[in-house]
Order: C-alpha cells, then sequence, then structure tokens
RNA sequence: GGGCCCGUGGCCUAGCAUGGAUCAAGGCGUCGGCCUUCGGAGCCGGAGAACAGGGGUUCAAAUCCCCUCGGGCCCA
C-alpha cells in the first residue's frame, strides 16, 4: 500500500509537470536513503535531456502530500533518486491490527476463479521415491499451495506411467527371474523394487542380451487390458503406488486426481487424437528411409530431417505418443472418456480421485483447465516442446495455456558419492535410479529426523520419546524441503549429505525456531495477562521498524513469486522475514517494556509476525510446530 | 555437428525480467564478542578485496548484445 501510493503522488506530479507518461520502478534503496526509491527521473532525463537530478527536484516540489499518508517524507538525492520514506505510526495502524491471526492474513486474486492444473511428482511406480524426485514434489506442491492462494481453482495430477519400461523391469525380475513378490521382513515393497530388482534387472540386460526381448514381449504384453500380465502389473503398481503414496505425504504433498497411462493407452483419447493429427497432416507415414513404416511428427524449429516417432514400425506407441493425448486430455482439446473413482482418503481429509475406465462416475474437475502447469526436469524440455508444438497445430492460444515448469537436477557432491561408496572422482556424479545411485527418501528424511532428535530431547528433558519424535520429523522436513525449494529452478542443487544435516543458518530450521520463539513470547504474555492490542501504537526502534516493514510486504512477495512460478522468491522472504524478527527479539524486549502502550506495540508485532510467517510457511508447505 | 542451461569472496547461493546511489547482499567456514534479561537451532562485529575472460551498446553494465573459455543437459 506504501508501494502503491508512492507510485500514484509521482504520477499526480509528473500530470502536474506535464510531463509524458512514463513507466519507472519503486524499488527498495540502501536504508540510509529510505524506504523506496523512484527511478522516474533518470527515464525521463533521456527524453529530455535535462539533468535528472533537476527533474527529480521539480517532481519533489510538485507532490503534495495528504493528512494521514503514509508518506513521512521525501527528498531528490543524487544522482536524481526521489526517495520516499514511509510513516511507520501510520503503518503499524493500518497493518498490524488486520494481522493479528493467520485467518487474518487473506488471499489474494490474481487468479479470478480460472481452472488450472499442476501436475507434479509423477514417479514410475518401480521404485521408492529419491532425493530428486523430492525436488520435483516440493516444487509443484509449493506452486500448487501460491496458486491456490491467489484464487486460481488449481487441481493437482499425478501421473503415474504403469505401463513403461521401468515397470517392465521389474515385471521382468518377478515372471521370468524368480525374484520373490514379497520384500524381506521390515523393508518397504517400494524400496524393495527400486534397490534390488531393478538395479539387478538392470546389470542382467548387459550379461544377457536375451532379457531384452523379453521385456519387448512384456511391453506389448501390457497393450493387452484384458491379458495376465497387465493383470500382474496392476497388482504390482498399485502397491508399490500406495507405498510412494506414504512418502509423498510424509513430506507434506496431495493430489486431486491420479491418470494411469494404461488407461490413457486404452482409452479412446489416442485414437480420436491420433485421426485429427492425420487429418491435418501433422503426422505422417513414413514410406521409406531410416524411419520407414513409422507414423512421425515434424515439429517447427526441430533441425532439419529431424522427426520424432509416435509410432514405430512394430506398431507400439512412444514415450511422446503417450504424452501427446494427456496433455490435449489437460486443456480439454478432446473429450474426456474417463469416469473417476475414490482411490484413498488422504492424510489432510481431502479425497485422492483416480481416471478409471470401467466404473466409478463422471467428473468435471480435472479435466480442461484453463491453463495446466508440468513439473518436470529440464532434461525433457525438449519432449515438452514437442508436445506443445503438435498441440499448437490443433488449437489456438496453446502457447501460454501449456506451461512447462522445468527444473535441473539434484546432483550428489564428490563428498557424499564417495561416502556412499558411488564414485571416487571429484566431480559431481548424477543420480540414476536404474544404476542405483540415489539416496532414498524416506533414508534421508530418518537420517535427518535421527539427527534432529537428538538436538531436541537434549533441549526438552522432560517431554515424551513421542512428542520429541513428532517434532523432530518436522524439523526434518522443514529442514529438506527448504532445501530444495531455496534456490534457483535453473540450478543444479548438489546434495551434501554432512551440509543438509547442519540445522543452522539459511535453513527450514531456522525459520521454524523463529516462528516457536514468538510463540513463546506470546504464551507468556497470555498466561501474564498482558494487554496485547492498543490504539496509541508506538514505533520506536530500528528493529520494530524493520519488522513492520518486512511484514508490509507479504503480499507484493506472494504476487511476484505467483506470477513468476518462483517458490524461491518466497523461500527467500521467509529467511529475511525471519531475520527481522529474531534481530527485533534481541534487541527489543516485549514482556519487559515497562511502557504499555509500546509493550502493548511489540506483541502486536510478534503476533503480526507469527501470522504472516505462518501463512508464508504454509504456502511453502513446510511444517509449522508451536515448540521444538 | 545442432539446441538449451549454468559460471558472483575458500565453499554454497541472492541480485539479472524492468541497466543507475563512494559498502554488490546472505549463508557455510574462519576470528572475536553477547547467557542474574521473552529459548544461544539465536544476535552483534572482524577478516576475506570476487560478478569466468574479451569486445560492444550507454552519461551509467553483475544486469542488455556478440565472441571465447570452462561445466552440465538434450538431440544428431
Amino acid at each position: 500500500m506504501f508501494k502503491s501510493e508512492a507510485k500514484s503522488v509521482v504520477e499526480d506530479a509528473l500530470k502536474e509537470l506535464n510531463y509524458s507518461k512514463v513507466d519507472f520502478n519503486l524499488s527498495e534503496p540502501p536504508e540510509e536513503h529510505g524506504d523506496l526509491a523512484a527511478n522516474v527521473a533518470f527515464t525521463l532525463a533521456k527524453n529530455l535531456r535535462s539533468q535528472p537530478l533537476k527533474i527529480a527536484e521539480d517532481i519533489v516540489g510538485s507532490i503534495h502530500l495528504s493528512r494521514g499518508s503514509l508518506i513521512e517524507s521525501l527528498t531528490a538525492d543524487p544522482p536524481g533518486y526521489i526517495n520516499f520514506r514511509v510513516n511507520y505510526s501510520t503503518l503499524a495502524e493500518r497493518l498490524l491490527p488486520n494481522i493479528q491471526s493467520v485467518e487474518q492474513v487473506k488471499p489474494i486474486d490474481i487468479g479470478g476463479g480460472v481452472k488450472v492444473t499442476v501436475e507434479h511428482t509423477s514417479v514410475n511406480p518401480n521404485k521408492a521415491l529419491h532425493i530428486g524426485h523430492l525436488r520435483n514434489l516440493a516444487i509443484g506442491d509449493a506452486i500448487y499451495r501460491m496458486l491456490k492462494h491467489s484464487n486460481y481453482n488449481v487441481k493437482v495430477l499425478n501421473y503415474i506411467d504403469d505401463s513403461g519400461a521401468q515397470v517392465a523391469d521389474i515385471l521382468l525380475g518377478f515372471l521370468h527371474l524368480n525374484f520373490p513378490i514379497e520384500a524381506p521382513e521390515g523393508v518397504k515393497f517400494d524400496h524393495y523394487c527400486g534397490d534390488v530388482v531393478y538395479v539387478k534387472v538392470n546389470e542382467m540386460y548387459e550379461q544377457n542380451p536375451n532379457l531384452v526381448e523379453k521385456r519387448r514381449q512384456i511391453l506389448k504384453e501390457l497393450e493387452d487390458p484384458s491379458s495376465k500380465v497387465s493383470d500382474f502389473a496392476k497388482k504390482i503398481t498399485s502397491r508399490i503406488l500406495r507405498e510412494q503414496l506414504q512418502t509423498c505425504w510424509r513430506f507434506g504433498a496431495r493430489y486431486d486426481c491420479l491418470n494411469f497411462e494404461s488407461q490413457i493407452v486404452h482409452s479412446s483419447l489416442w485414437d480420436t487424437l491420433f485421426k485429427e493429427l492425420r487429418g491435418r497432416g501433422v503426422i505422417k507415414f513414413a514410406e521409406e528411409g531410416r524411419l520407414k513404416g513409422c507414423w512421425i511428427v515434424e515439429v517447427e524449429g526441430e533441425e532439419e530431417g529431424e522427426e520424432k516417432v509416435l509410432v514405430r514400425a512394430d506398431g507400439t506407441a512412444t514415450y511422446v505418443a503417450k504424452d501427446i493425448p494427456y496433455a490435449a486430455w489437460k486443456i480439454g482439446l478432446v473429450e474426456d472418456p474417463f469416469n473417476y473413482i475414490e482411490y484413498v482418503k488422504q492424510p489432510d481429509g481431502t479425497t485422492l480421485w483416480a481416471t478409471d475406465l470401467t466404473k466409478g462416475s463422471k467428473k468435471t474437475d480435472f479435466y480442461g483447465a484453463e491453463k495446466t502447469i508440468v513439473v518436470i526436469d529440464v532434461r525433457q524440455s525438449r519432449l515438452q516442446r514437442i508436445i506443445k508444438e503438435v498441440l499448437s497445430q490443433l488449437s489456438e492460444g496453446v502457447e501460454d495455456r501449456y506451461v512447462h515448469l522445468a527444473y535441473a537436477v539434484v546432483s550428489l557432491s564428490p563428498q557424499t558419492a564417495k561416502e556412499m561408496g558411488f564414485s571416487e572422482e571429484e566431480r559431481l556424479l548424477h543420480l540414476s535410479g536404474r544404476k542405483g545411485i540415489y539416496l532414498n527418501a524416506d533414508d534421508m528424511l530418518d537420517a535427518l529426523k535421527k539427527k534432529a532428535l537428538e538436538e531436541t530431547v537434549k533441549r526438552n528433558p522432560n517431554e515424551s520419546v513421542e512428542w520429541c519424535e513428532e517434532v523432530s520429523e518436522s524439523i526434518a522436513v522443514a529442514a529438506l524441503k527448504f532445501d530444495l525449494l531455496k534456490q534457483d529452478l535453473d540450478k543444479i542443487v548438489v546434495f551434501d549429505l554432512n551440509r543438509s544435516l547442519k540445522l543452522e543458518g539459511d535453513t527450514g530450521p531456522y525459520i521454524l525456531y523463529s516462528y516457536v520463539r514468538a510463540c513463546r513470547i506470546l504464551e507468556k504474555a497470555s498466561e501474564e495477562g498482558v494487554d496485547a492490542s492498543t490504539k496509541n501504537l508506538h514505533i520506536t526502534q530500528l528493529s520494530e521498524k524493520r519488522l513492520l516493514k518486512e511484514l508490509s510486504k507479504f503480499d507484493l512477495v506472494v504476487e511476484e513469486a505467483t506470477r513468476s512460478l518462483s517458490p524461491k522468491t518466497l523461500a527467500r522472504y521467509a529467511i529475511q522475514l525471519s531475520t527481522a524478527f529474531n534481530n527485533f527479539y534481541e534487541s527489543s524486549p516485549v514482556l519487559g517494556c515497562s511502557d504499555s502502550d509500546v509493550r502493548a506495540t511489540r506483541l502486536m508485532l510478534v503476533k503480526g509476525f507469527r501470522s504472516v510467517l505462518n501463512k508464508t510457511m504454509e504456502l511453502l508447505g513446510l511444517p509449522i510446530v508451536e515448540r521444538m
């Protein structure tokens, strides 16, 4: 609100001075210059051929502040900025009473209720989640939460590739290589399938090339829904899927609908779309050459002669060919062939639905969104672009409606790669489920939890083991999740065990700790019956001003983070806000303050902080604890 | 061979979209302070002289453009 007021007074002054309307920025200057700076004079200087400072002075001269303005004062400073200083008492009066509880921290309306689907996680149901999958899940879940807060009608989809090569690998292990169908005592089935069956089968391919042919047969049989193999596959994959979901929930995610690839393949989607694409000449049958007998798609922007095969000469569909109908379904370019069944109740109380071809009911919640966002790592960029290109030829506006949110992969640091016995080289090691190079998500969380538990027990000797375990679990999730969210999507996350086990600094636990400190103050205040509200708000100290200013930025930060689909922006804010609070905590005692108005103002600041941080953590999907 | 991404103090990162202020901001590590005071998973201070390199545009470039070099990914 301070920003919009500053903007409007400058615009009024421009009008008064008969300057042309220009776009300008308001940014946060170094603290000694003020609270907000406008660069409008620089922009104008170009056209007016005049000194920026002179222009800035003219503008400042014709600005008239109204009574009760949030702007305390403004000056023109070299080399030509207009610096605004906020009236902190007025800001406090307008802001603090409206953020005394988390319920008061209201959603903002960016989306206008538009229907959006977010697809994330989408792990092949042949193994347990590893640390790389968690980055996907953390990003997707945060995007969902931010969009929802911004008044989009958001549904979360999870695509289950239950008929691909990776599933065929473990089926091969069970059907032809005598791997027991039960995991050893005490081992989760998804871990067993990923750690043992999947890895070993892949090793065997090298020794025994016949196995590759066997896998091809399995894949072929999977295309027939009534085959024995299909039946067996369904048993195995759904068992793995249910265990994977446990991990996802543990990590704070939730979904609205599961989309099974096998059903997409068996549905009418592909046939309908295939005809349509053929009719429009988007896909062609190769009569000769290297790809003779294949159906291929030619995509603009690709190198000359570079095509993508959709249907192989043997009649099997490729990966892209399965993705295109799904993408088309998402944005409603084809009719919805699915019914929906209630798959499972989730820990947050909501129902997770699943597509079904034979039973269930019709629904319109998941299909045909105005916009769809798919969270997949950057290695899939080319495929995603091809899908988008193909859909663009069927409908206008696909460019904006189908969004691939790409992120870089998670790698292991050289130290961790060595410790785990994966590599001896001094360079990053990329994860590979197939080669057995990964850290299981559950194992990682358990390690973090163990570390947090030591600390928690030490600090809370009187608490029960159960309580300490529960809190440590939250700390572990917060630590790992924050680590995966805080940096740019384009940058590789270098995972280092020892570094991740740190609970200090720019971390999830730091944020949790700040929150807990605020809770303690409020708890004591309530026990002591201290009055926690006043009409005479007194903002006196620098640390109070800084905290207040951070609190006032919340809506702007959420808007920016949502607009650019950037959880990192919000994660950074959580740290900044916590730092401002910890600063305040050290320098402005609340309960020990003798002046009752100052004390009440500080309590309102603490409450405001707790509300805003609570909402910020909720949007990031970080667990919240009141004590730790 | 083609395309995409990354390169910021010893290490990890923010800032880059919309170029601007004699200190380019955090964290880790390091050195030194702060517990009779709302929880030290915290706070304060110091050292560390870095925007990969080179050109260009501009009054002004970490930010925009071009080239080169390193690293990664996708495709051929």
